[in-house]
DNA sequence: GTAATTGCAAATACTTTGCCACGTA
DNA sequence: TACGTGGCAAAGTATTTGCAATTAC
């Protein structure tokens, strides 16, 4: 098992968490997906289909959501996106509006100035952002 | 009436919808407001309350949206949020994750160069984005 | 043993559509 | 008159919860 699967396995147990199957394969199939996924894809995907509900999958998310491990997207489908949130790291997506592709922005991320000035200027606590780039991918167009 | 709100029907006319009264105070209910609103919002707001039904609050707004008089944001919570698309405007969010505040981001937004950036690397076309900062309020925290 | 976790089914929330009546151009 | 619009009610989709059974610690 890699070293980041065990290293976010150890912050769900600090958490306070109970080290599940479900867990486990959750956090291994989010970290193996090059992007953001779906509960419906969560729970359909082949490492989480047998192993538990898809409520067990909403609730697991919750709980890390609420511990920080995993960020809940927007990307403005109707389902919510979720992701491995892993320290130090930070990723903006480019998002096909006609086929709904999800890709992540390979460039650094201009926005971590202005994070610290609001932070500063406004004094919000825990701030982060959520950056999103929409368009017509080249094969759609 | 203000000057945007006849240069936002005109571009309204322009793309073949009609000029209905329920268009006329769905936008400048949607200026009027200083943050993007939801469906429900919109639908029990003063102007549009006695106009028409949520149904058809619904069909206007995805009208426009295709149109490209309004956008469609996805702002974390379960209702999506609709905002008023003037030409040459954009606007970036401050988001409380505590009590659900939304506010307008005053600096300049500098992800421009970026998208130019994308835009030429990628080949997408339409392109635009969205950012929006999270954080807990001063007043929650 | 005890509290967290889970499955299943039912309840919510928000969105979307069908169908026929109506109003704008 | 013709076609876009509107109301009302029903259907759809994704999320969220209740409760009893199970499992991790």
């Amino acid at each position: 098992m890699s070293e980041v699967v065990t290293q976010t396995i150890d912050r769900c147990r600090a958490a306070g968490l109970r080290r599940t199957k479900a867990l486990e394969e959750l956090i291994v199939t989010l970290l193996d997906s090059p992007r953001p996924m779906t509960l419906s894809e969560l729970a359909a995907s082949e490492r989480l289909r047998d192993q538990c509900d898809k409520a067990t999958v909403f609730r697991l998310l919750q709980r890390l959501a609420e511990k920080g491990v995993v960020r809940r997207l927007g990307l403005h489908e109707r389902a919510a996106y979720f992701t491995l949130l892993i320290p130090g790291r930070h990723q903006d997506y480019l998002i096909c509006t006609e086929c709904g592709s999800i890709e992540a922005v390979k460039a650094p991320c201009p926005v971590h100035e202005l994070e610290d000035e609001i932070r500063r200027k406004t004094g919000f606590r825990n701030l982060y952002h959520e950056l999103e780039f929409f368009g017509t991918c080249p094969a759609c167009a």
